[in-house]
RNA sequence: GGAGAGGUGGCAGAGUGGUCGAAUGUACCUGACUCGAAAUCAGGCGAUGUCUUACGGCAUCCGAGGGUUCGAAUCCCUCCCUCUCCGCCA
């Protein structure tokens, strides 16, 4: 969410931002429904000030035994008039957050400007992709050649769009998840996190999927109880961690890491990726998270960053980075980096990481807060970032590790995590 | 699933219709004392919103939402959560 006091001063230069990626706000409906606001709020407020210091008259007179009748008849000339400002503040309050929770956060003056994934900029690459003297296959191929991975029973056992792994190709899937863990609780100074995977609506709103994107989330209904949601990443759960929170200074950085599964619905999607495990209802992701000062957020998105970059080196993944322009940034950021990773069966890189920078858009929803230096209330930052996303992960390890035979070398950094093997082969 | 108890400021904890945004303790900040620290003493110290150039004023907030009332932390209703005991369970 914006903060309100800069839409009020300084419309123009957010409506400027916003432009950039391609959003228009509506800045008459805004005003409109402004100018309404602050009359009739100071109006009820004036309301409300005459009848509290009445009321406290009638308090004091009828303690010493005397005649109140006059105060109360002149409360009651104000109630009717206080009654109807009150409901209708109520309502317009209501109206203008409904109204600013569905504008976009304002992209950071370094990201480029553009419309779509066509204008996002590289800015490194990382690794050469590796040059092959047999025909290459694609995951699926080779997944399946091994008799490890099954969509046809995924299909049979929960629908399109799931994916079932078996023996050392699950278990690598398990290495993988472990093997990211270890090196963000490790080398990167995280602290990991086991949250729920059902979340309550507050929750959504906090972040961001609520209240425009409900239809990609999995619902669950229940009898006599608000429904919860299926999360999408576990950026919610961790994220919401501070909501309603204010935080020693001494406590942040907070830099957690959660490894768990994440539902999407995504009923747009359909017709893209529909062959193999990029684009899943279900898929697990290693997600890393930061709260900071709201000074130290840049510093910390690159750190962030390198530390899922980290891991594409480690397993010695050939991958660039990307700034996301700002017609195809998420609704809630104000810079993102995608990592993508060298898939060889696609010959192309593809997104494995997104990292993003918040700002204070999410803190504002969530109200999480932290003391300054005079010791008063401020905004955090957030920030997270896919460090990586593990079904993908394994998609790049089956395609850049292939052999002509259809077996697939393990990189090293993974062994220990497979119990030594070196190769996986066909049973 | 059954029975009971409870949710008040950073924490602990009083307050059962009116000078209560809330005693007291503690934590924290400032000052005095001290070479310094501790201890002691004095003062300060909630959040959010709103109006204001500012000083500051006003409003709202005692788990959430409704209701009664001139007036609600306090009374009534609904919901959420926590704790204790019993049952069940990986």
């Amino acid at each position: 969410m914006l903060d309100i006091q800069l839409l009020r001063t300084n419309i123009d230069a957010v409506c400027q931002r916003l432009g950039t990626r391609g959003y228009t706000l509506d800045v008459a409906t805004f005003q409109k429904l402004e100018a309404e606001r602050k009359t009739l709020q100071t109006r009820t407020q004036d309301l409300q000030a005459s009848r509290n210091s009445l009321s406290k008259q009638i308090g004091q007179l009828k303690s010493k035994g005397e005649d109140a009748s006059a105060a109360m008849a002149e409360v009651a000339a104000l109630k009717s008039e206080l009654d109807a400002n009150e409901v209708r503040l109520g309502e317009l309050l209501k109206e203008m957050e409904a109204f600013i929770a569905t504008i976009p956060n304002t992209p950071q003056e370094s990201v480029p400007v553009g419309k779509s994934e066509a204008d996002n900029a590289e800015v490194k690459k990382w690794g050469a992709p590796r040059t092959f003297d047999f025909p290459v296959k694609d995951h699926v191929d080779l997944g399946e050649g091994l008799g490890q991975l099954d969509f046809s029973a995924a299909a049979k056992i929960a629908g399109a769009r799931f994916s079932l792994l078996k023996g050392p190709l699950a278990r690598l899937h398990r290495a993988l998840s472990q093997f990211m863990l270890d090196v963000h609780t490790g080398d990167h100074g995280y602290t990991e996190v086991y949250a729920p995977y059902l979340v309550n609506a507050e929750s959504m709103y906090g972040t961001g999927q609520l209240p425009k994107f409900e239809a990609d989330l999995f619902k669950v209904p229940r009898e006599d109880a608000d429904p919860l949601y299926l999360i999408p990443t576990a950026e919610v759960p961790v994220t919401n961690i501070v909501r309603d929170e204010i935080l020693a200074q001494d406590e942040l950085p907070l830099k957690l890491v959660c490894h768990t599964p994440c539902f999407r619905s995504e009923a747009g999607s359909y017709g893209k990726d529909t062959r193999g495990m990029i684009r899943q209802h279900q898929f697990d992701k290693v997600e890393l998270v930061q709260v900071v000062a709201a000074e130290k957020s840049n510093e910390a998105h690159e750190e962030l960053t390198r530390h899922a970059e980290t891991i594409l080196e480690k397993l010695d993944l050939p991958y660039r980075r990307v700034v996301l322009c700002t017609g195809d940034m998420g609704f809630s950021s104000a810079k993102t980096y995608d990592l993508e990773v060298w898939l060889p069966g696609q010959n192309a890189y593809r997104e494995i990481s997104s990292c993003s920078n918040f700002e204070s858009f999410q803190a504002r929803r969530m109200q999480a807060r932290c003391r300054n230096e005079k010791n008063k209330t401020e905004l955090v930052h957030t920030l997270n970032g896919s460090g990586l996303a593990v079904g993908r992960t394994l998609v790049a390890i089956l395609e850049n590790y292939q052999n002509a035979d259809g077996s697939i070398t393990i990189p090293v950094a993974l062994r220990p995590y497979m119990g030594g093997t070196e190769k996986i082969s066909a049973a």
